[in-house]
DNA sequence: TGTCTATGAATTTTT
DNA sequence: TTCATAGACA
């Protein structure tokens, strides 16, 4: 019997199907990593396709890796050769053979996030735009959209007249693609862009590109961009054997540009494509999966499908509503703790899926004290801390002069007198002359008025000349250890009496370990290759399941995984749904959020748990969430009856109604959650949820109230004059029956 | 120039 | 609550 007989027949036709556009819709545990797997080995095998000509598109390089040893165990061989990889670095690759046809250098750098807020802030100042209108934040994230968009500076900028707000994001624009090019720099969106732009205007690229990549297959469909959807359409414009395999509702970042019409719209752009559904889960019990249909099915504009599977009916949901996260937390931690002493499961069967990252620290503490292995996956990113970005800088600077962002961030770091005063003045001379802030430094001694600091900036500058000079001959690791040792950082930070220096420089080891490990792998190592490593990986990428521990994480970085026991932790409006989505007035954005609670739900093959708290501690101050309408929308005859959230505490009086007290089974938790106390609530007659009466507004719905401390602070959607924010006792609002 | 203090902003998610 | 930045002062 062949491997492909043991498919499903869609899966089968999935497989058999290897000419033309293809459109994959998987819903979630139905088995299409297999099929992309089984796909690729039988376009090799069966089809006579040279692995050379297979490019294979991820969504991290976590599930790039995975994907060829998946391949690698069931083709004989040459899976080394396929392409295998996120968009991000397949368009590295590109430019580093062809960024010159667009006048950079190939050695260009990678900036991230933090590297962009720099290079805006100084932007910012240099065209006199105000930051507390005009937030760097919000600049960048317009820039981004419209890069997404494939809308490049003048395009914007001709948008933009007649808006003021506008025109001046356009002005920030212009002056930032300057920069970035001036710096040999791209950033994250630049790096799909550039690529495109370069394969539109050579001709020759790419007919090399499309000769190359006879077949493509692209993985998490939705979650791709326009810019991505171009690039794709372009490589795959020749043969057109383009297979794309998404699941509309598993579409959760919209936020970054994501355009989920590009899976909705594939027919219309592709009329001849084939559109195979796979619909079979595999993964996870009845009672999860009803429970995912039916949060799902709330959403409009989906393309019409239902999950379905064999397995068993399973355990039920498990719902809890706990007096504080403290409570949720330890009940939590608790729970996998007895669970694994029972010899039921392992800690690594474990997830714990939270809104934001903040969430994580509670669980922390939890963890700590009870000494159960565990591990955060996201948070700070290993490599946007301060001191590795430090070490990083040093090395793009010894890599690529032209990189004047990581001269300003190590010019002074650690220190030699090299103050901000000096260092702008050598900026302003660069600037004026058109050369890269390290040239100017490198003949400092023309730099006006800079008096005794001359003399230190050419001990920087030979510094940095002499590290270049070994970096010809010594080995990457060597190289590091050189820095760290002439430029006296590890010292610094060992004079430092703070905890966090031991820390740093713990994480310091570590990314020497990454160097070394680096070069070993590689078969030409390069300090610009280890740069672009470095600037791709996602913090998921090092996730390693043999290892024994639970695993928590935010519900954006769970797609793709799946665990035995899922625990979906702050199920609270306000929370999840965040509070930003909820007085959105684009009905969208709910949505979004409903699609990664069934993304969520979706990770849980065995056991789901969903958990929320009365109270919270949000940015210092209390919030009180009612249960998250996601827990509302799953039918109540899927809750365990038997565990319910406990009782309403005596003294804390029931408003409204008594309906609730009846009895308390998984019937009436969901509307129980409604009716709950506020603590110190003697002092407000209305809860979240409730409709009330202004004098000045009208009614509307109380959909928020915050503890400040001396007061409550209330927020209230108002029918006629939207959402307000304010004080109770300055409010005097009245209940409304 | 460097350090200390006060004030303010932020939290939705990330390649 | 925590982090970052601006401003004051040595």
């Amino acid at each position: 019997m062949s491997i492909y007989e043991k498919l499903n027949p869609m899966q089968q036709e999935a497989v058999y199907t290897t000419n033309g556009p293809l459109l994959i819709l998987a819903g979630a545990g139905s088995g299409k990593t297999r099929v992309l797997t089984h796909r690729i080995a039988y376009l090799i095998d069966e089809c006579g396709v040279n692995p050379w000509n297979i490019l294979a598109i991820t969504f991290t390089n976590k599930a790039a890796g995975e994907m060829r040893e998946r391949v690698d165990d069931i083709v004989g061989f040459g899976s080394e050769q396929i392409w295998v990889s996120t968009f991000h670095s397949a368009c590295v690759k590109i430019l580093r053979r062809f960024a010159d046809l667009l006048g950079y250098e190939r050695n260009f750098v990678i900036y991230d996030t933090d590297d962009q807020k720099h290079v805006m802030k100084e932007i910012c100042k240099r065209l006199h735009i105000d930051t507390k209108v005009h937030k760097e934040r919000a600049i960048l994230s317009a820039i981004s959209s419209a890069k997404n968009e494939m809308i490049d500076a003048k395009a914007y900028a001709l948008n933009a007249a007649g808006d003021y707000s506008k025109k001046r994001i356009a002005d920030a624009y212009l002056e930032y693609e300057k920069t970035l090019y001036k710096n040999n720099a791209m950033d994250f969106d630049d790096l799909l862009v550039k690529t495109v732009e370069v394969l539109r205007n050579n001709e020759d690229v790419l007919n090399y590109y499309q000769e190359r990549f006879k077949y493509i297959m692209v993985d998490e469909y939705q979650d791709t961009n326009t810019v991505q959807f171009r690039l794709v359409s372009l490589l795959a414009g020749k043969y057109r054997n383009l297979c794309v395999v998404g699941d509309d509702d598993q579409s959760i970042y919209k936020f970054r540009g994501a355009n989920i019409y590009n899976i909705l719209n594939f027919e219309k752009e592709f009329p001849d494509a084939k559109v195979i559904k796979l619909e079979q889960n595999y993964r996870s019990t009845k009672n999860i999966l009803d429970a995912a249909n039916s949060v799902i099915k709330n959403n409009k504009g989906r393309k019409a499908k239902r999950l379905w599977t064999e397995n068993e009916t399973g355990d039920k949901i498990v719902f809890h509503q706990y007096q504080n996260e403290y409570d949720e937390a330890y009940q939590i931690v608790e729970e996998i703790d007895k669970t694994v002493d029972q010899n039921k499961a392992q800690y690594h069967d474990f997830a714990i899926l939270y809104r934001t990252n903040a969430q994580s620290r509670v669980l922390e503490e939890k963890f700590v004290s009870k000494s159960i292995p565990y591990k955060v996956v996201g948070g700070v990113n290993f490599y946007q801390r301060k001191e590795i970005k430090d070490i990083l800088a040093y090395l793009k600077t010894i890599d690529n002069g032209r990189d004047n962002l990581s001269v300003q961030r190590i010019i002074n770091v650690p220190k030699r007198g090299i103050g901000a005063a000096s260092v702008s003045k050598a900026v302003e001379y660069a600037q004026e002359r058109d050369m890269s802030l390290f040239d100017a430094l490198e003949c400092c001694e023309d730099i006006p008025r800079l008096g005794k600091t001359a003399e230190k900036i050419k001990g920087f500058v030979n510094m940095i000349a002499v590290f270049r000079a070994q970096s010809e001959y010594i080995s990457l690791a060597e190289l590091l250890e050189n820095i760290l040792e002439e430029t006296g950082y590890i010292k610094e930070l060992e004079e430092e009496y703070e905890e966090q220096a031991e820390a740093r420089i713990e994480n310091i080891d570590e990314l020497m370990n990454k160097i070394i490990a680096y070069e070993q792998e590689e078969e030409e190592p390069t300090l610009s290759g280890f740069l672009e490593n470095v600037a791709l990986v996602a913090d998921i990428d090092s996730l390693d399941e043999s290892e024994d521990y639970v695993m928590l994480m935010t519900l954006h970085s769970a797609k793709g995984l799946e665990f035995p026991y899922v625990y979906m932790c702050g199920m609270e409006d306000g929370l999840f749904p965040s509070y930003m989505t909820i007085v959105s007035d684009d009905p969208d954005e709910i949505e979004e959020e409903r699609r990664l609670c069934y993304v969520g739900i979706t990770r849980a093959k065995k056991k789901l748990t969903m958990t929320c708290a009365r109270s919270r501690m949000v940015r210092g101050s209390t919030q009180y969430n009612r249960p998250s309408r996601f827990v509302s929308e799953i039918s109540p005859a899927l809750f365990d009856k038997g565990r319910v959230p406990e009782k309403v505490k005596p003294e804390l009086h029931i408003p409204k109604s008594t309906v609730y007290s009846k009895k308390q089974t998984a019937d009436n938790i969901i509307s129980y959650g409604k009716a709950f106390e506020v603590r110190k609530a003697s002092a407000l007659d209305y809860t979240v949820g409730d409709t009330v009466k202004h004098i000045k507004f009208g009614t509307g719905v109380v959909i928020n109230i915050v503890d400040g401390g001396k007061d409550y602070e209330v927020t209230v959607d108002f029918e006629k004059s939207g959402v307000k924010k304010m004080f109770a006792s300055f409010a005097k609002l009245k209940l409304v029956d």
